[in-house]
Parts: structure tokens; sequence; C-alpha cells
DNA sequence: AAGACGAAAGTGGTTGA
DNA sequence: TCAACAACTTTCGTCTT
């Protein structure tokens, strides 16, 4: 049978992509997506030489969606009708393997049924992309999949595949904004998140500050001018790496700050804080490293006395 | 009076022996 | 597994506008 290979990562470009026969997966070794863990043969069997042969010997059905808990497909074991072909140790075989695929097939199904009800609700409570919803889903099946829901509760695992799909598509949300939306409290995410990261092997960078002026701008009704600017001032922080190891909302928030200082749109380090779940005080800390750093003491002074 | 600033102590997570 | 550690928070007193 022949499989339509992808020659590249949707997602990140990359060449390196790894077809793995056994577990029946697509992945991109670069960024770590998963581009199908159900090869679908898209090959065509059979030549259509008219209308009325062709739709009979078509085999794709309806699209199938990682948001619909079965994929629109079930599996199942056989049917009555193979049945009476077997011997009697095989018969008993048969029942009984079929016993366990359906206990093993409606466990997963149930869980994920109920499972992509909750992601459902909370990627819209959060305003998710419908990409992002997939990814979370796709996440969210490979975890049950391997076990991994297992002890933790599978909220929480939904919540973390969530958050890790918001960081693949660097749409990022808090963990507070998360666990608002979830009902899960943040370290239980973060700890879940962590934890599937690591197990599925999705690799991530980390989340970088400009990700989330525009949300936040927009929050505290800045103008583009100013958003623009506090990109600009989180380049320049970048360079003297001023970014790294810092919680990237703590920069984000400060450049935001400054900018507006600068703009002449002076928001309070209070309504800034609130809108990026940081402190005043970690704001003053990165505000004063920004300032200091690259030199913006003047250009705030100047526009102080307006 | 509200906002900005900074010191000090506390919290949760990471890291390295 | 434990202790050291960095980032961030909480709290609170002081200064500035």
């Amino acid at each position: 049978m022949l499989k339509k290979k992808l020659k590249e990562c949707p997602d990140c470009g990359s060449k390196n992509i790894f077809h793995n026969r056994e577990k029946g997966e697509t992945v991109c070794r670069e960024c770590g997506l998963v581009i199908e863990d159900r090869m679908v043969d898209f090959s065509q069997e059979w030549r259509e030489f008219d209308d009325d042969t062709g739709p009979s010997k078509r085999r794709t059905g309806a699209p199938s969606s990682h948001t619909s808990y079965d994929q629109g497909l079930g599996t199942e074991i056989g049917s009555s009708s193979d049945y009476y072909k077997l011997g009697g140790k095989d018969k008993d075989k048969f029942f009984r393997l079929r016993k366990w695929q359906y206990r093993i097939s409606t466990a997963i199904e149930r869980n994920l049924k109920v499972a992509l009800a909750e992601l459902k609700r909370v990627s819209s409570f959060l305003k998710l992309p419908k990409q992002v919803e997939e990814e979370a889903a796709r996440i969210y099946r490979l975890a049950v999949q391997r076990g991994l829901v297992r002890g933790r509760s599978m909220e929480s695992v939904v919540a973390g595949a969530l958050y890790a799909a918001c960081r693949r598509h660097e749409v990022p949300r808090t963990l507070d904004e998360m666990g608002e939306a979830s009902g899960i409290e943040k370290k239980e995410i973060g700890r879940t998140y962590r934890f599937i990261t690591r197990e599925l092997e999705i690799s991530i960078r980390p989340s970088n500050p400009s990700d989330y002026i525009p949300r936040f701008a927009s929050a505290l009704k800045l103008s583009p001018e100013t958003q623009s600017k506090s990109v600009e001032i989180l380049e320049m922080a970048r360079k003297v790496e001023l970014t790294s190891g810092r919680g990237p909302t703590g920069i984000a928030a400060a450049a935001l700050y400054v900018a507006s200082l600068i703009h002449g749109e002076k928001r309070t380090q209070r309504e800034v804080a609130d809108v990026a779940g940081v402190t005043e005080v970690t704001i003053r800390n990165r505000y004063k490293e920004l300032i200091k750093k690259l030199n913006l003491t003047k250009e705030v002074e100047k526009h102080k006395k307006k």
C-alpha cells in the first residue's frame, strides 16, 4: 500500500520528518509536531471509469476530526457473521478478544468524549483559535493512548494539553488564565503540562515575551504605536540578554509600561500588572533593568515633563 | 490621596551533589 | 533526596506628584 509522505513539516518547515511505521505516527524531529498519528492512505487504488462505479469504490467518508471523540470511527473485532467459521478454541479466543477490545475502546472513548467536551468548553472560554483546539485534542488523545492520564485528573490533563497547544502555536495564555478557565490550580496545570510534554516528547521553545504584547496592549487600550514601541524595546532587551531566565510576562509588562510612558499614554504600574498577571514589584524590577541597560532614562524623562 | 519606589521576608520550582 | 538558588510575590514603610 502506498503511503503519501510529507516532505516537510507543515509547522516549522523542517525537512527532518520521521515516519514511524510501528506506531503509525509521523513526527517532525525539529519541533516535535505529530503530523499524523493515523497514517492515511490518500492514494486511489481504483481508477474510476465513469460516474456509476466511482462512488462505490471510494473509501473516503465524512472528514474525521480530532475534536470529535472517536474521530468518527470506532473499532470492533469481527462481527457475528465471521464467527461460525471458527473452531471451538478459537471461538473462545474470539469472544475474549472482542470483549477486551470492547472494554478498552469504550473506556478510552468514554474518557475522550467527556474530555473533549471539557476541552471545548475551556477553549471557547479563552477564545482560542480552532487550530489550537485541534492541537490540544491531538495531544490529549496521545496522552490517553499512552495511559498518561492515570493518576491525574482528566481536567488537569485537558488544561495541560491546551496550555501546550497554546505555546506551540505562539498564542500564549498564562497559567493563571488557564487556571481560571479550567478551574484547575495553576501549579497542577504546570505539572501536568511538563509531564505530558516530556512524555510525548513535544518540544516547545521558550515563549517569547512579545507574543504577549498584543493581548496586554489591547486590554490596556494602548495605541498601536505604543505596542510596536514595546516590541522594539523587547527586541533590544533580548540582544543584551535581559530576557533569559526571567518570566516572559514580567518582561512584556515592563516593556509595555516603558512604552506607555514614552508615548505619553501612561498607565499605572498597577494597571499593567493586573492585565499581565504579575505584581508591580516585578514590573519595577524589569523596568529598572530596562531603562538602565538600554539607556532609555533620558527618553523617559523627556516625555515625563510634557 | 494615589502612585511610585525599595527593602525584607516568604513561596514554589529548578538544579546539582 | 536534600539543600542551595533564582525568580517572583507579599507586605509594608517612605517618598513623590
